[in-house]
DNA sequence: GTCTATACGATGATAGAC
DNA sequence: GTCTATCATCGTATAGAC
């Protein structure tokens, strides 16, 4: 039982979010359970108690956030995919890559403490630890492959490795984007990091589909 | 004084070897001192003899790599402006891109000792560690520089912050790229890694010179 | 100049009292 | 459910022998 003073997050609540925020700016072997724990006022043996280990807890963080907007991505995938097929026309290039990209960005907005988070998906392809690359691909990998067959739907004359690289050129910029702009440390390499989602989604979006309809 | 046996690598270099190797796949936090000495076969102490610390020999491991290729992107780059210059003409879009890409890429063939470095490369813009982070910035931001005002001069019709998040995503497209195609261990997203350079210059080149010249 | 041995702190995880 | 105490291990760096 708590000692009566029902604060307004409950133990493993405030773990998920300290561990977000230092997993952001710290990665995976950098965000100890001390600091962590330090971080969210509760005991060093309370993550092992609620979690099971620090990967489980990476995992329950990654999930989280992973899941609601998993979700809102499929749904306007599934959209775009199945308002062209009622119309008999083959889905705009532009409007299957905002179903995936506007939400990724927007979803800083709708969701103030998820901005840290911005930073750890932008690493998350690249990083060092495998863990971490492991539990980010088993869940971006469905929609990935949801937004590969919307992209060769929508470009029937383009050869399929041809879309797939394509579309990983474009989740790299869009990665590589998240990451400098989440990033309130590091003045990185001159850019106004304070962009706000809107304009960033205006400025990524022109690029990435011209580059999926070239030649 | 060496003990007769003067081997093909001396200890310095088979350091360098090991800690490129290891920095690769395990990041600078996961790549122990005891592991880059135990690959090298040389002392735990060998390494703060040597180079000084740790974060000096990241340091020697990324100079080693990318001195030499900064100098043919920097020749390249200042190629394109000049015969565009006495062309009284501007620079093409995708030259200028080329310069910068396609060393980079090449880089691998040249060199079969430099392949890991790439996945490092990949990854040295979101590592979660400030060192490693700061140390590629300070090699990185000249070159940038200069390809961002080649692209200026080659779309003049364009604002600079356009052109200059543009460039953003076209490093991000690249460097995702270069991390995919670099890793050996994770099939990623089914991706077939194994593509060699010239395939992948082929393939990036129309993608991001679409995306720069968009709208 | 080079290596052996070791220092000292921090890490993830657990056992067991409350 | 929560906490203290402790474990074995690993990290970087140094002091001193050859």
């Amino acid at each position: 039982m708590n000692s009566g003073d029902s604060t307004l997050t409950d133990t493993k609540e405030r773990i998920l979010d300290a561990a977000e925020h230092l997993l952001a700016i710290k990665g995976f072997r950098g965000a100890s359970l001390r600091a962590i724990t330090g971080e969210a006022g509760v005991n060093l043996a309370s993550v092992n108690y609620h979690f099971g280990s620090k990967k489980a807890l990476l995992e329950a963080v990654i999930k989280r956030r992973i899941q609601p907007l998993n979700h809102i991505r499929r749904k306007r995938l599934e959209q775009v995919r199945e308002s062209a097929r009622q119309k008999g026309k083959k889905p705009d290039v532009k409007a299957a890559l905002s179903a995936f990209i506007e939400p990724t960005l927007l979803f800083k907005e709708s969701n103030p403490d998820a901005k840290k988070f911005f930073i750890f998906i932008g690493r998350s392809l690249t990083d060092p630890d495998d863990t971490v690359r492991e539990v980010f691909l088993r869940f971006i990998k469905p929609i990935f492959h949801l937004l590969f067959e919307t992209a060769c739907e929508a470009l029937p004359g383009q050869p399929r490795e041809i879309i797939f690289w394509r579309l990983h050129f474009t989740i790299g910029a869009l990665f590589h984007a998240m990451h400098i702009s989440g990033n309130i440390k590091t003045k990185f390499l001159d850019v106004k990091t304070g962009i706000d989602a809107n304009s960033l989604v205006n400025l990524i979006l022109p690029f990435v589909t011209a580059g999926m309809k070239a030649k």
